[in-house]
DNA sequence: TCAAAAGTGTTCGTCCTACACCCATGA
DNA sequence: TCATGGGTGTAGGACGAACACTTTTGA
């Protein structure tokens, strides 16, 4: 590769970010999206994105992007993690565009509002975030699909906690995301079990329901591999 | 994004692929290597891959340039798969390039022969791969990560063997990507266990070292995703 | 008859699952 | 005192680790 300054590399590619930004209210997976102010696809919903800067990474770009966009500036705990690029000729109708697609993790959801070239910003709930414009339905789906494998093995689900949180609400995070319930004593073990997952708060304990016993209180711990998994149930496992 | 025609739109932005090709000889894993015919780092060893084309996507453009630069054309049981895009600015000395890397796993290892902008092209033992020219040689690590990370839950591994192939092979093939020892009669029941992983061949048996009872031949299966996981041994699982 | 490699059996511990049960709080 | 949610205990079963053992081949 790069062997010359030859005609490849100068042919008009244009290199975007999408970000599939994901956070949880009211019980329910939402994801933020924006109303297109620009054709094509004006006044069609997308996830929000952008072009690449001469001098910035894909991981700038899509905080910046973020920011401009929808105005959620220097969120905190804000996850960022490489989807996949998609680069099939077409996806956009005018020109080449070759976009590196995000997954983003967010734990309370502050109120987006559009900006940049966004007419407008909204935490849409996932199963309700109808057509998208562009191949945008695709990375989303394909989102929300990592991030459910990604809970099997790793400490992501932190991610969508703020920062001190009960295992009550851990464990709603997981179950929003996988769409399955889980067993409160056994996930309460494993989740202990695995050393650096979560560390308690030492005096600290917070009524969640309003009723029922205060719950102990955790912060994200500093592992980020589970081991072993916490798989979720069902698939198809046993039914051979 | 895609808002409008505007400046950014021509950004000078290279797009290129890079590939991280690995094999198994003798028992060793191999990763394809090209010496670079051009400058900049012209008579270094890199990772195969070139710029796209207008009209191709990532995909057909990491197939083409395996070809071009190698000579491995129209290899059959390449598994080819996005590792991630290395977009970070300085990653080549003279312009902006965004390089999608991917990991490809090959059974049996043609010998390459240099082509297109590679002087030359072979397969080297990867713990020989030594420094390589821009970033490659982290997607290089980046890519033995990832491998080896999906052999513990998906059927990736038949994807460095032939289309036929023993217990026994299937099971180095695991101890060679996690460089662990693995123990044979629970290996064993564990991948036949797992509907979908391997299918017997029929009436085949054959030799494998020489000496030794014939081994039964088996073939890849229709599953690719591993329930439950093979997880490789030691990491920190225990020792909390 | 020995070495080497495939394949089978068995034991034992660990983890997961499932429920039953107790605790603390607000209404 | 009841509903609600947090937290503990425990019996049973499935699975994995370790290792002994048998089988089949070439030398």
């Amino acid at each position: 590769m790069l062997q010359g300054y030859d005609k490849y590399a100068h042919e008009p590619f244009a290199v975007t970010v999408d970000l599939a930004v994901l956070t949880l209210r009211e019980g329910a997976l939402h994801v933020l999206l924006v109303e297109r102010g620009q054709e094509p696809y004006r006044g069609h919903w997308a996830l929000p994105g952008g072009f690449l800067h001469p001098d910035e990474s894909a991981e700038t770009a899509a905080r910046r992007e973020l920011a401009e966009e929808t105005g959620l500036a220097d969120v905190s705990g804000l996850h960022l993690e490489q989807l996949r690029t998609y680069s099939e000729p077409g996806r956009d109708p005018r020109m080449r565009v070759v976009s590196v697609a995000f997954a983003a993790l967010l734990p309370d959801a502050p109120e987006p509002h559009g900006g940049g070239d966004a007419a407008e910003a909204r935490w849409v709930p996932y199963d309700k975030a109808g057509p998208l414009a562009f191949d945008h339905d695709r990375i989303l789906a394909d989102a929300h699909e990592r991030v459910g494998a990604k809970f099997e093995y790793t400490c992501l689900a932190t991610a969508f906690c703020p920062p001190e949180f009960t295992l009550g609400e851990l464990q709603q995070v997981y179950e929003t995301v996988w769409g399955t319930a889980l067993d409160r004593p056994n996930f309460r073990r494993k989740v202990l079990a695995t050393p650096g997952f979560v560390e308690a708060v030492p005096g600290a304990a917070r009524l969640t329901g309003g009723r029922g016993k205060p719950a102990a209180v955790y912060r994200a711990g500093t592992a980020t591999a589970l081991h072993p998994p916490l798989l979720r149930p069902s698939r198809e496992g046993r039914p051979a």
